[in-house]
RNA sequence: GCGGAUGGCUGGAUGGUCGCGGUGCAGCGCAUCGAGGAAAGUCCGGACUCCAUGGAGCAGCGGCGCCGGGUAACGCCCGGCCAGCGCAAGCUGAGGGAUAGCGCCACAGAGAAGAGACCGCCCCGGGCCACCGGGGCAAGGGUGAAACGGUGGGGUAAGAGCCCACCGCGGUCCGGGCAACCGGGCCGGCAUGGCAAGCCCCGCCGGGAGCAAGGCCAAAUAGGGAUCGCGCGGGGCCUUUGGCCCCGGGGGCUGCUUCACCCCCAGCAGGUCCGGGUUGGCUGCCAGAGGUCCGCGGCGACGCGGGCCCAAGAUGAAUGGCCAUCGGGGGCGCACGCGCCCUGACAGAAUCCGGCUUACAGGCCAUCCGCACCG
RNA sequence: GGGUGAUUAGCUCAGUGGUAGAGCGCUUCGUUCACAUCGAAGAUGUCGGGAGUUCGACUCUCUCAUCACCCA
């Protein structure tokens, strides 16, 4: 599977932004939202409305101290990162704001490929389309 | 060769591609830099900032503690001493004072600190000789973590530093050493149990809080309420409101006292608390007790001089994702100068340094010791 | 990042060098037709882990771990 598929495939116009959560109000509004549970992250999806209007997808990324020490939940959060630069520009959805959860040993072990199928999975649960 | 001791280093490499944070260039973009030996625990020591500043003394509290040296400083490091362990190389030690004083030493045991006689030993007297009474003794047994010097000999009724030799202990003198301490002589005749990570004594050190310290800007709200402390005289100058200066007094000066200096004294300022608002930005914030090489001094820690190098500054917090090759380790097959698969230690900067402690797969280097073998 | 405090029975807590305790809870028995109450008896601990000091450590010292709280 070459991966200039997922790059060659949109416009660049619809590619937006993707912007990261900074506040802990951001992440607690997130978390009431709609949830899926993949087997390498926990997604949370929330629709901004009129109170916080723009299109930009915006995303933030989180551990609990379950996941391990330091060095354990950095590293699951970069590879959150990294599939979420990936896939959210062109599968995101613009309005809506998403928070990607690690999970203890599976977040940092689990293969590429699983982990960005997890994501896409989770993001077609929440958007309420079949897989 | 086998086993061991000590000290130090390293702890994946290269490339491609897509990204992240900082800095520079006016800009597309490009260039360049981007986690550790422990970045950790926060156990010590500092730098720095605020408590207005700098000293002196006292008290309390806390810490340290063989000796000498190193250092900005230390509870760290180096060298030495003593004690214990080890055949040895070496390792370990909070290692001042127990005749300054107080306190404690459970149970057991006769007795646990100027003590004491349970089983006993010896002498004398008596006797219905399985014993009783009087006296002497503390060597032996027993208890205990610890029993009031130890071993041997003399001595004695039995014994005892009662006497002697050696050892220990204490005092004193001499020699060596900067010192801790070591060696030797003489005297004492035992008067000296342990615990100071019990109180304490002696010596030395220490004011408190911490970068979420502290400073600046912007935005926003009702610029609010409570409380604490001070609650002044005289004189002079300037053009009045008012301001400034001098003398005296009072207050502040963060345990108290005190000295110097500064500030305040009727204003709207200061301290504390409550209520309300903001949960933004800049700074502190990275060239430093810095690293490295050479020379000199020193046993060494380290110091001095010279040359070279510049090495992350994030803030829901960058330093990553994927792929390939090489190298390390493990497993399996084996056509064993081959192939396949798996794995990657402990762990992630948050003001910065010097230490300590704790975690750590594997690899490398140096020095030394013991045993075996060869010459 | 920095600073405080705690850890003892299933739970809440005493215990300041000498055999580890209280209340609630638990088990069994009695009382009752039965349950509760009440009465009697009983079980329950690596004192968070590891070192050190001491003859002896829950207690004193060091170290590690876990949990909780505070700050602009």
């Amino acid at each position: 599977m070459p991966r200039a598929a997922s790059v060659s495939q949109p416009d660049p116009a619809a590619a937006a932004q993707v912007l990261r959560l900074r506040r802990r109000a951001e992440f607690l509004r997130a978390a009431r939202g709609r949830k899926h549970a993949a087997p390498g992250l926990i997604l949370q999806a929330y629709l901004r409305r009129a109170d916080d209007p723009g299109t930009a997808i915006r995303a933030g990324f989180t551990c609990s101290k379950k996941v391990g020490n330091a060095v354990a939940r950095n590293r699951a959060k970069r590879r959150l990162r990294a599939v979420a630069a990936d896939l959210l520009p062109t599968l995101g959805h613009q309005g809506w704001d998403y928070v990607l959860i690690g999970r203890r040993d599976v977040t940092a072990n689990r293969p590429y490929r699983a982990l960005q199928n997890d994501l896409r999975a989770a993001l077609a649960r929440v958007h309420g389309r079949p897989g």
